[in-house]
DNA sequence: TCCCAAGTTGGAATCGCTTCCAACAGGGCG
DNA sequence: CGCCCTGTTGGAAGCGATTCCAACTTGGGA
């Protein structure tokens, strides 16, 4: 009945008494309006969906804290769509475009094929990208090649001239892995930086795997084993860099007398750990990325269509001038004492104790180093 | 049209031909079906919302992406609402079962009123909690006290005596704060375990603060500083035991050669940090909680009640048996070398900071203590 | 050749709301 | 006193599927 309608809503044109009556018939009856029908007839379900990439990382889940806090606040309800696996990607990618169950969708950090965008558009479906471009796409991002040159130029300014790089492998998009790009690119602005600072680039020191801080402190062990050590590792992720601190104190390269670590994304954790990073705005970039949304679901222009959100250094204790040789001695510290010696009993920590495990996942060996990967 | 729903849906007693004609044109057209149409005639919307308390927590987010393997694997859409306040906690619920937007609610580790138990009840809609007891809701729990003596317990058979411990204020629903529990019961299992131990309490070693890591460091230098500090701590969760190790590292307190530190939860950056911690199986919870909604929706009837999952103490490095006198050494890690001094210049870490930015949130003084708080 | 059962297909009713519209009640003003 | 305008109310027409049902094919068996 209209006039129910009015007052369970606006409440605009209702006498206050029958407004009462209504609303003690509503109680009384324990009446609950449906959503669904109030979607259907209204035109708009005001719902979004989101989909995030594993999302139990820290980066992934603040990004997505930041959406829902403004989502929330605008009144949408959130669908949210968890993908570790390029099957689950397109899954969730077909159904979104497939049925009409959400006003937009929101993509953070999955690169996507561009048929897949090309159904968005042609069904018209709004959609924003967050740490993520597409075409045609309003998409909130950081320009991760300067990230990867702010923290190498950290490391150089602070006299390091020998800089280790720690990060995913550059998977291609058909391979079992979603194909992230961030570590790529902040891979190249390292590449770049050492170029411009006139240092050869040494392949060695470029260390790859899947993205974790156990493999991470494995692939860091295999650069502090080296002849000639370097002096500093950049992780293309705080998490990974997590893994670097741990190998340090493994190997017996006190941070950051032997060894300066710097890592990336700042997530909550780096300041415990006192690690130096790259801020990027999380929080932020997910709720830009909803309001965006927003702006274009309420029929705005979203300009510009490219956002880029701005990086900065910072720096912590992780990172020093490097130690003149031998004059060693400080701590490092990220493990109790003893976790070396028996952790590596246990097998644990093998060099190549990962491998085993993601093999399959690896295909090609150079994956593993920097050839033919930037 | 009928044919059409056929075709779209399970596609039985069509012919091929008109499947294939009904499939071209759809093509043609560009037809989305509507999923909001599709769920009021079919009466179920095939959504679930969850509600979660600071999402960004580790315990937390591995909750939700149990939950959402789970959800849909089922082919639920789920609604995920985040809650930080009891406004937004009320909020949500409120929302919850005041319209009908969803066939279930899955309500993670937050304590809900009676009142608004009993509205879903009324409203009839299928409720199930994970980490958090509501009579007559289907429930997956631990026992967070047995969790407090197991972690006790794995102290004192190392020979500890003197056991400190590091959680959260025992809050009241009405104030600030969404009142969890677990820590205070694990408190509880905490002081029994010393009890039956023949150990009387000291309510000095225990040491209460808003749940982070940060605070926790504060609150764990406040121990270490003690004229007789404890050569133990257990803290509540694993983000605290992380302040708890970042103190120890501070205040010179190597870890496990002069302080054992146990922490809870058992999250994934435990195994790196070699945190012997008390075992709860989080991604399981969530999916459990979310398959007994399944089941409930299903109009399976769900039982247990309650459901108990199991806990198990995780020894790693971070605990030991306690020096003897003056046998101190080996080294305690969890910060670059010289943290200490720098941050303390910069005033970050200095042992009443915190208590600056969250003093109005904990208005009575022995919310830091013990006492009256078991 | 005819009939009937099984297989297909289109149409109508329904889900529970929003929204538009017509009808109606008052009150102010001419 | 009557008219018009404003404020209020109930009714009807969708929204876009699902689902039941009646009608229509079709093919096999009598």
């Amino acid at each position: 009945m209209g006039t129910v309608s009015r007052v369970v809503n606006g409440g605009v044109n209702v006498r206050e008494s029958t407004r009462r009556q209504v609303l003690e018939v509503i109680e009384r009856l324990g009446y609950r309006p449906s959503h669904l029908a109030a979607a259907l007839s209204r035109g708009t379900p005001r719902t979004v969906a989101i989909l995030v990439p594993h999302l139990t990382r820290p980066s992934t889940v603040v990004r997505l804290a930041g959406a829902l806090a403004v989502l929330d606040e605008q009144g949408y309800d959130t669908i949210v769509c968890n993908v570790d696996t390029p099957e689950q990607r397109d899954h969730h990618l077909t159904a979104l475009t497939v049925r009409h169950r959400a006003d937009g969708v929101i993509i953070v950090s999955i690169p996507v094929a561009k048929h897949r965008i090309a159904a968005f558009l042609r069904g018209s479906i709004p959609i924003v990208t967050v740490d993520a471009v597409a075409a045609g796409v309003p998409q909130t991002i950081i320009d991760d090649v300067a990230g990867g040159r702010l923290a190498t130029a950290h490391l150089l300014s602070l006299g390091h001239r020998r800089i280790g790089f720690v990060g995913d492998p550059a998977t291609r998009e058909t391979e079992q892995d979603l194909g992230f790009t961030s570590s790529r690119f902040r891979l190249q602005g390292y590449r770049r930086e050492l170029t411009e600072a006139g240092i050869d680039f040494d392949p060695e020191l470029v260390r790859l795997g899947p993205h974790s801080a156990a493999v991470a402190a494995d692939l860091a062990g295999c650069l502090l084993r080296l002849p000639d050590p370097p002096t500093a590792i950049f992780a293309a992720s705080d998490t990974q860099a997590m893994g670097v601190l741990s190998a340090a104190e493994r190997c017996g390269f006190p941070v950051p007398d032997r060894l300066s670590v710097v890592g990336f994304d700042d997530i909550e954790l780096t300041a415990l750990l006192n690690l130096s990073t790259v801020h990027q705005p999380l929080e932020h970039s997910g709720a830009e990325g909803a309001r965006r949304l927003c702006a274009l679901l309420d029929g705005a222009k979203v300009r510009p269509l490219r956002q880029q959100l701005p990086l900065r250094m910072v720096q912590r204790t992780s990172s020093a001038r490097p130690a003149r040789a031998g004059s060693g001695g400080g701590r490092s510290h990220l493990l109790p004492a003893g976790a070396d010696r028996r952790e590596r009993e246990r097998g644990k920590f093998s060099p190549h104790a990962w491998r085993r495990v993601t093999d399959v996942r690896l295909p090609r060996r150079n994956d593993y180093c920097a050839e033919g990967v930037v």
